[in-house]
Parts: structure tokens; sequence; C-alpha cells
DNA sequence: CCTTAGGTAGACCGATCTGTCTACCTAAGA
DNA sequence: TCTTAGGTAGACAGATCGGTCTACCTAAGG
């Protein structure tokens, strides 16, 4: 019986991102991940030119791993109106830590990321930058289902972005773990609007 | 004629915050900050026991600038809904730079230094919040000038409070400037569904 | 068994980090 | 004028940073 190597490169990524959430970037060394991780320095040099490309791993890692994990939420309810009230079910559940696939809340990765490398050229923000476009492609499909004019479509697709955006910075920031639901019965009623006109 | 010795423990603050705010708080040595001003290390040492506690001056710093400004703003308005409408519109100057007193724009400080300091017992973190919180109650005052009842003033505030967090996110981390004024038009047809029923 | 090639370990490098220390400089009061 | 106290300057210390280098270890092929 063979025990299969474990893939070093992947561990490294998933042991960086776990630090780079927890307590930031720049304040995480390469150090503190080769020693939890147990791997030497020359391999992460090995596999990664330096520490940035490496974050850029921790960065795709959670791009994908978020993405879908949030896909299949959003699946796994009817089309529709149903479909966005569920985004904000999984984010109150996010937000309270009661979701493994993607560990302890911490805020959004990408946002902190962006916090730490604010200038808008740096790969690490435009990769950030392009997680959010993608979570908002996701989210206007699922407003597409309600078969709404496309003006409406992309107003209520921004309300939901919004929305969603001001729940992760009040959850984060403030401790609000419940301002996705308070977004949700927001978007409720505003829907109930729409409907009326 | 006497020339008044500049207030060094100022200049450090004001020094330290545009360095933590534009590269962020790890990133920032308090060499850097004493190079750019010319201060000595033992001087800062003198009015600030550690780093944590020149960056705590620099949370209150900009918490006192960023209130006064978005106070005067609002003021210089016709109470009511203009005034919250005319929060976007100072949001939208800020995103775009437009503001001398508030600096380039570069996200929200508190945002971004919750997102290095992300424990929520942290001393940093917690002035973040209670900066937010802060602003929170000043939008509330502002909506409560609508003299709606209670518990609809308390939903207004929160729709003003999440789609303001969310249009400063996705203005820093995906540079859309005029994200506030999207949060803008989509506040008014709320206020308008509220007016109708 | 021997060779060889490539991944691995961790000592090491210069730079930079926060924070300390001594020596000095200046201004106020006798 | 002399004393004295406190703010100031910047060298310094010890730790840690990102990144490199040499020595080694292991597994495959003849």
């Amino acid at each position: 019986m063979l025990i299969l190597p474990m893939d070093k490169q992947e561990l490294l990524v998933r042991t960086a991102f776990k630090f780079f959430y927890t307590r930031g970037i720049h304040a995480v060394g390469v150090n503190l991940v080769l020693a939890e991780s147990g791997i030497a320095k020359k391999t992460l040099y090995h596999h990664f030119p330096s520490k940035e490309h490496l974050v850029e791993a921790a960065i795709r890692y959670r791009d994908h791993s978020y993405r879908t994990w949030l896909i299949s939420r959003l699946e796994n309810v009817p089309a529709g109106k149903l479909a966005l009230l569920e985004l904000f079910n999984a984010l109150t559940d996010w937000f309270h830590s009661r979701v493994p696939d993607i560990g302890h809340f911490n805020g959004c990765f990408f946002i902190n990321a962006s916090a730490e490398f604010g200038d808008q050229d740096n790969a690490i923000h435009r990769a950030c930058a392009e997680h959010k476009a993608g979570i908002t492609v996701l989210i206007r499909k699922h407003v597409g289902e309600l078969s709404l004019p496309e003006g409406i479509t992309e107003e209520i697709t921004s309300l939901i972005v919004l929305l969603k955006e001001g729940a992760i910075s009040m959850a984060h920031v403030q401790g609000k773990l419940d301002a996705a639901l308070e977004a949700k019965g927001i978007l409720e009623k505003v829907l109930n609007c729409y409907a009326d006109k």
C-alpha cells in the first residue's frame, strides 16, 4: 500500500491562504508558511519565483473554492427570486462560519488583499477585481432568470451586488453577522416594489 | 515675531496616516514615516509607546477629518431626502478624488485597517468599528428627518449604510468610481416605492 | 552495484523591521 | 553666566524579512 505523497505545491498554497486570510498578507512571512507546512524554503522558491506569486496562487485557490461553493448553493434552489434570496442565506452562513468548505469568516479575502495592495495596477489587486467581476456575472445570470427588461436586470444586479458587498463590510468591520439577513429583507421588499409596478 | 514650532506629534500622525492609507499599515515602517517627516525616532517613541499607538492616533485623526467633511457636506443641503441623496454625491466626489480635505481615494481607511487587523478584539479593529458606528448614527439622524415610522427609519438607515459600504468596496476593489451614483439611483427609486405605499 | 539527475533541507545573506540608548542641544530660571 | 531639565538626533540592537546557495538524499536506469 503506497501512501500518496502530498502535493507540496498545493499544501503550500493552502497553508499560505490560511495565514494570509486570517492574519493578512504583509503580516505573514514565508517562514511561517514553511514552518507550518513542513516544507523547505528551496522547495517554495522552486515552485514560485517570489512571495508575490504565492499570494497570487492563494488568490486563485480562494477564487476557485469560494466560487464553487457559491455556485452550488445557488444551484440547489429553484431558479429566479428564490436563488437571489438564497445568496443572502449563503452569506449569512458564511458570516457565522457555518461553512466548513470556506473556513472561519474573516471578511472577504479579496477585499482584504485589495486593502493591502491598493494600487489598481498591481497584479494582486487586479486578480481581486476579477474575482468580484466573476461573482457579479454569476449574480447577473440569476437575475436574468426573472426575465425583466434589460435595464431593470442591470439595476437589480447592481442592487444585489451593492447589498452583498455592504453586508460583507458590516459583518467584518462591525461584526454585524446578520447584515446579510437585513440585506435580504430589503431585497425582498424592493423586488416586491418592482413587481407592483 | 516668533515662528511657532511645528507640532511634531501632529506632523507624525499626519505623515503616518498618509503612508498607512496609501500603502497599508504593515507595509509601512516607522523609519519611512520618520524620514518623510524629518523627525527622530526617539521623538516618535517619546510621544507614542509603540507603532500600534501611532496607528491608533492615525485612525482617530482620519475619523475626525472624514467625519467633519461628511457632516459639512450633509449640512449644506436641505434636511431630509436631499441630504440622503447628497451623501452619495459626496461619496462620488470622494471616489473621484475631488475632495482635497480627505486626499486621494484609496478605499476606506477603516475597512483597509480592519482587513490588516482582522481580530475583532484588536484595538485598531475596534476603533474602525466605532468609526463606522458613528457614521451610521449620523445617517440615522438624517433619515429621522423624513419622519417615518421607527421601523421604516431603521430599514432605510440599513439600506443606505449597506449601499454606501457596497459602493466603497466596488469603487476600491473594482475601480467603479461611479458606484455611489448607481447606489443613489437605487435609493431614489426605493424611497419613491416607500412613498407610494 | 554504480551513476546520475532532480527535488529537498536548512544555513546563510543583506535589507529592513520595531524599539532602545547615549550624547547633545536648547531654552528657562537663579 | 551658569545650571539644569527635557526634547532631539541618529547610531545601534536583536529579530525577522524575502530570497539564494550548497550539500544531501532518494529513486530510476544500465
